[in-house]
DNA sequence: TTGAAAGCGCTAACAG
DNA sequence: CTGTTAGCGCTTTCAA
C-alpha cells in the first residue's frame, strides 16, 4: 500500500509532471501554478511521498541539523536547556543531534570533528570549553558556533550566560546585608567561566562591604566533591565555620545541604545561610527551599537561537556577541534574610 | 590553511590515486594497498579532509542516525536513560537526533513523520504511544522502533521496559510485609502501559494478601495534578486516610512527600509510608530517602541498542521482542519496614 | 511557469 | 588492488 521510498520521480510520473515541478511544489518560494500544485500534492498523498531531507541538504549545503555539544545531564539545568532549545529549534525546521562529550568518547576535539562530519548547519556547546583551534576550524567550515552558559575569551565567539558577575555580587550584598560576617565559597570547576565569574563577582561584593573571604573549598560543579568540600569547610569546631556559603551552583547546593543538615546537624539557615546559583527545580522543592540565583533559560535559550539563526541565514552581516543574562536571586528559605534579621535575630 | 570543504576528489588528485580510491580507504572493510592507503592518508591529513556523513548516507542508505522522541526531560530518569543511551549509541558510530513530542509541534504522528524524513535508521520513542498507523509506516520503511520505557499490544513491536508488573507486586508485598493494612495508589497517565502494569501488579500483591485498595487517585505522571491528588487522598480526617501511598514514579512521589510533610504536617514514615518508582537520584537525597523500585536504565538502554542493532544489521532474523527487565525494591527512609515493625512500633 | 540537464559528495559494482 | 562508471534523491540554473 505504502512504497518503502517514494521518490519525487514517482510523484512526479503519477501526477504527469516533472521531476523538479515536484521539487518546486516542496519548496517554499519556489513559482509553481496553482494547477500544478495540486496535481502534485494529490499525487504525493496518494503516495505518501515527503522529501528526503538528507539528498535536499547534499544539494543545498543546508542539513537543518544543529549539533548540541553537552557533557553530562545529571545537573538539571541541562536537560530543561535542552527540551527548552529543541522545541525552539524544532519550531524553525531544525533539529538536534546530540554529542556526549564524556569521558569514554574521547577528547571535545573529536567529538567537533564528528558532528563536522554529519554538515551540521550550526553548534551549540553546553558547558564545554573548546580550543581555539577547533574553533577556528569550525569557522574555516563555516560552522557558526555559540557556547552556551560558557563564554571564552577567544577573539569572536558567540556566547550566550547569565551575567555571572553580578550575579555573584548579589549574593554578597545578600548575604551581607543579611548580617553573615564570615562567608564561605565553594567553587565549581576552576576551568570554567561561569565559576570564575561568580567567585570573582562574589568576591568584589564582600570587598566592597569590607567582609573577607572567610573559607574556600572546590567542588568542581561535581556533587561528591562537593559534599567533601563542605565536609572539610563544616566539619571543625564552631569558630571554624563560616556563617554561611555561596556554591557555585545548585547541583552543588543541594549535596552540601544535605551533607550540612544530615551529616554534620547543622541547621540551615539557623547556623548556616546557603545560597546557590541556576535555579534549578529541585531548589523549590520545600524540603531544600534553596536561595538562590536564578539563570532564565528561556531567554538564554531564546537569544542562542536567535544567534544561530541570524549566523546561518545572513552570516555576512552577523557579528560575534557575548550575551550576558541578568537574573534575579530568589530568596528562599536556605538563606537568612536582610528583612528579618531585626526581627528575628538569633536565638540560639 | 584549511580549505571550506574538502571532498575526496580533492584528496584523490593530490594522492595522485582516483576517488574511488580515497573512498575505500576509509571505508572499513575496503581493500587498499598499503602504498595507497598510506598516500591517501598523508594527502586527506594535508587537506583536513573527512567524509561527509550526509553523501555517504545517501548512497548507502545508511545515516548511522537514531531519532529519539522524548516528550519531556522533568522527570528525571529521562535525562539519565537519554545521556547513556546516546553514549552507548556513539560508541557505535551512531548518533541521536532528538524530537520533542511536546504540545506546540503537533501530535506525535506529526513528529514521526520528520523523523522518517531525516531517514534515520531507527527510532527509539522514550514514554511516548505510538497509533498503530504510524507504527506500519515505520515498518513499511523498514526503519526499526523500540519502545523505551513503554509496551503497547501492537502486533511485533520491540520495547523495554522494567517489569513493571512484578514491581508493583513487590511494593504490595513490601507495604502488606510492614503492617500497612489502608494502602493508597496515585496512578500516572492511565494510557500508559507503565501506569496500567504497575498498579496491576500493585493491586494483586494486594488481593493476595486480603487487604483491599483503600484509597485511589490520578496524578497523570505530572508534578502539579500529584499534588492535587495527594491532598484529595490526605486532606481529610485521620481516619480518612491511608497509612501508606504507593505512586506510580519517583517524579510524582516526591512532589506528594512535600505536601505531605509541608503543607498537610504528616510524619513519613509515623503517619504515612511513601514509595515511588525509578529511583531516580533525589529519591536517594537525605531529604527525601524515598523507597522505591529501581529502573535498571543502564540495563534497559543496553538490551534497546541491543536490539536496534539488530534490527539493522541484520533484519531478516531480527524477531520482535519484549524485554522486562526486572528491578529491585529499594528501601529506605519513607516507608515503615518489615524488619521494624517489632522495635520500633508506633509511638504517637 | 515549466522541463531538461547538471551536479551535491560519496559508494558500489564492474572490468581490468 | 585499482580506475571507470553509474547513480542515491534532490535543488537549481537554463531555455523554452
Amino acid at each position: 500500500m505504502m512504497a518503502d521510498k517514494v521518490t519525487s520521480a514517482e510523484v512526479a510520473a503519477r501526477a504527469g509532471v516533472s521531476q523538479s515541478a515536484v521539487s518546486r511544489v516542496f519548496t517554499p518560494g519556489a513559482s509553481v501554478s496553482k494547477k500544478t500544485a495540486e496535481k502534485v500534492r494529490k499525487a504525493a498523498a496518494e503516495l505518501g511521498y515527503r522529501p528526503n531531507v538528507l539528498a535536499r541538504a547534499m544539494v543545498s549545503g543546508k542539513s537543518r541539523i544543529i549539533g548540541l555539544v553537552v557533557a553530562y545531564l545529571e545537573n538539571q539545568f541541562y536537560p530543561s536547556a535542552l527540551e527548552k532549545l529543541s522545541n525552539a529549534l524544532q519550531q524553525r525546521g531544525y533539529h538536534v543531534l546530540v554529542f556526549m562529550a564524556s569521558q569514554t568518547s574521547g577528547s571535545i576535539d573529536n567529538v567537533m570533528d564528528e558532528i563536522l562530519d554529519y554538515q551540521v548547519d550550526g553548534i551549540v556547546t553546553a558547558s564545554v570549553a573548546m580550543s581555539s583551534d577547533i574553533t577556528s576550524r569550525c569557522l574555516a567550515a563555516g560552522v557558526p558556533v555559540v557556547l552556551f552558559n560558557r563564554s571564552q575569551d577567544i577573539e569572536g565567539i558567540t556566547s550566550v550566560t547569565s551575567d555571572n558577575f553580578a550575579g555573584g555580587r548579589k549574593v554578597a550584598e545578600f548575604l551581607v546585608a543579611g548580617g553573615h560576617t564570615r562567608p564561605g565559597y565553594i567553587a565549581g570547576w576552576e576551568g570554567a567561566s561561569t565559576q570564575r565569574d561568580r567567585e570573582a563577582g562574589f568576591r568584589q561584593g564582600l570587598a566592597t562591604a569590607g567582609i573577607p573571604l572567610f573559607a574556600r573549598e572546590v567542588g568542581d560543579f561535581h556533587t561528591e566533591r562537593a559534599r567533601q568540600a563542605a565536609r572539610a569547610m563544616f566539619g571543625g569546631a564552631p569558630e571554624t565555620r563560616p556563617d554561611c556559603v555561596f556554591i557555585a551552583n545548585d547541583h552543588m547546593a543541594l549535596a552540601v545541604m544535605d551533607v550540612l543538615r544530615f551529616e554534620l546537624g547543622l541547621r540551615v539557615p539557623e547556623d548556616v545561610s546557603v545560597v546557590g546559583y541556576d535555579d534549578v527545580p529541585p531548589a523549590a522543592w520545600p524540603a531544600y527551599d534553596l536561595t538562590t540565583v536564578r539563570q532564565r533559560a528561556n531567554l538564554m535559550v531564546e537569544e542562542t537561537v536567535a544567534a544561530l539563526m541570524e549566523h546561518i541565514e545572513t552570516p555576512q552581516t552577523a557579528a560575534p556577541r557575548r550575551v550576558e543574562i541578568d537574573g534575579p536571586l530568589i530568596p528562599r528559605g536556605s538563606a537568612r534574610r536582610p528583612m528579618n534579621l531585626p526581627l528575628e535575630g538569633r536565638n540560639t
